[in-house]
DNA sequence: CGCGGTGTTGAAGGCATTCAATTGTTGTGG
DNA sequence: CCACAACAATTGAATGCCTTCAACACCGCG
């Protein structure tokens, strides 16, 4: 099993691989020119998750860092009971793992299927001491992923569950395009996939599932989305929706 | 005004004023030698700020960035209609500023008096570009917060109100002995000062005042304890207020 | 002493949760 | 192709926790 996940590709022409790789230049590997990307693809291994797979697990040493090159990975803490709390969603071309840091504070799962492009622990953080640029890429990574928790506490802290569920679709909804599951006919008009289960959005959102799907069904009944099926979301006009996302105007 | 905050001090010898001061090692200018310590001190100003005073707008581009030599700092977003959440707290020796930002994504005011020791965007980004170490290590102080962050989503998505006024304590009675507002007499016996008022701390834990005002009192009848005065705390035994913080356990 | 600010306490109400039942979806084997 | 099981999502009713609104106590200060 183990050798079925970690696939050996030293075989493929080094640049060659990345040169076709979908998130060459939008991933960290964009800090590096051809020479530091060949080293860096000389220690590359692409992996396949499964949905609900572990990618790390809570308390342990991760053994590598990886870019995402398609799907979503949630990262979730947990309290002595059981409940859960999704902390951060990485999309491609986002970065796993976190550097210098030991054992990793939260468990890392696929929530769809995932494909990663992994990087040995060791290696990866000696050639972040030789290559300035890519250190200062993912620092500034960071810095957003910081930016997104803040923006993430407030809405946990302050916001209303219909807010909640509103900017989560939002939040899809300009995320999605870059992963290739949304298309937009008109101005306002979005439709996309939604990457999670209920179960996860309730994670996310700080709620319980019933309490997400009632403001799903909410939100159609009142025309702001249209629920095409349990996956799939259409938006007729995004404006509406990010008004309810702020702001519960009225009624 | 603006020129009774902004005390010029080049007339003190560079490297005596570092040398002396509490966070020299402990805070980011632990990462430089004397020499890069003695350019950084060069274009270093301190300032002090009451509490209650802003110290960088929402939404405008900060002109400094700062160590926080003593004091509490807090940073709040808003939403539309006044709801406000503290995305984060900053004690001393801790690094005030978002590098590479723009503009600030939140507000940072001051929550007791502090003492900021400011160094000036431009200079200051400049010298992230050569000393690599003091990069290193702001990146790595990034890390850390990017941890509380997430640590801090946990509780305001899952908790219930009591154990968030538990986590709020406890985190405080950690903290508290680095910012000298703490003694512990005994094993498991801590008292330390309050660095927030209730709203404060309402605004910290997503709740409301009264709500945090009644786990207080909960918590002093049910012994877990003792309100000296409104701003000091003590706490007779450590471990049973962690049991508080992550779990109820019964009553 | 009175005043403003801060914190506490009480009663009523609302929003999200909990518990429970039903419907819908997916995949598997007959 | 359908029946069936297992899972995911929706819907309903009742409970409860936190909020809201309001009044009161406390504290420092002029």
């Amino acid at each position: 099993m183990q050798c079925r996940i970690m696939i050996p590709n030293r075989d493929q022409a080094p640049i060659e691989r990345c040169q076709k790789c979908s998130v060459r230049h939008k991933a960290v590997c964009g800090a590096l020119n051809d020479a530091e990307l060949a080293r860096l693809n000389q220690i590359a291994r692409t992996r396949q998750i499964k949905p609900g797979q572990t990618v790390f697990s809570d308390q342990e040493q991760p053994e590598f860092f990886a870019n995402i090159v398609s799907g979503v990975i949630k990262l979730t803490k947990t309290l002595s009971d059981g409940r859960q709390q999704i902390v951060g969603l990485l999309f491609a071309p986002d970065f796993l793992g976190r550097a210098y840091g030991g054992e990793s504070p939260y468990l890392a799962e696929a929530a769809t299927d995932v494909e990663l492009c992994c990087f040995p622990s060791d290696n990866f953080e000696h050639m972040l001491g030789d290559f300035p640029d890519l250190e200062h890429r993912l620092f500034e990574n960071t810095l957003d992923e910081l930016d997104s928790a803040r923006e993430w506490m407030l809405l946990l802290g302050r916001k209303t569950a219909q807010e909640k569920v509103a900017s989560f679709l939002l939040m899809i909804a300009h995320r999605a395009p870059n992963i290739g599951c949304a298309h937009s006919d008109e101005m306002n008009f979005v439709q996309f996939a939604l990457p999670l289960s209920r179960a996860d959005i309730a994670d996310y959102l700080g709620l319980t599932i019933e309490t997400v799907s009632r403001h799903f069904t909410k939100l159609k009944s009142d025309g702001v989305i249209n629920i095409i099926n349990n996956r799939e979301i259409a938006v007729p006009d995004i404006d509406m929706l990010a008004n309810r996302a702020d702001l519960e105007d009225a009624l």
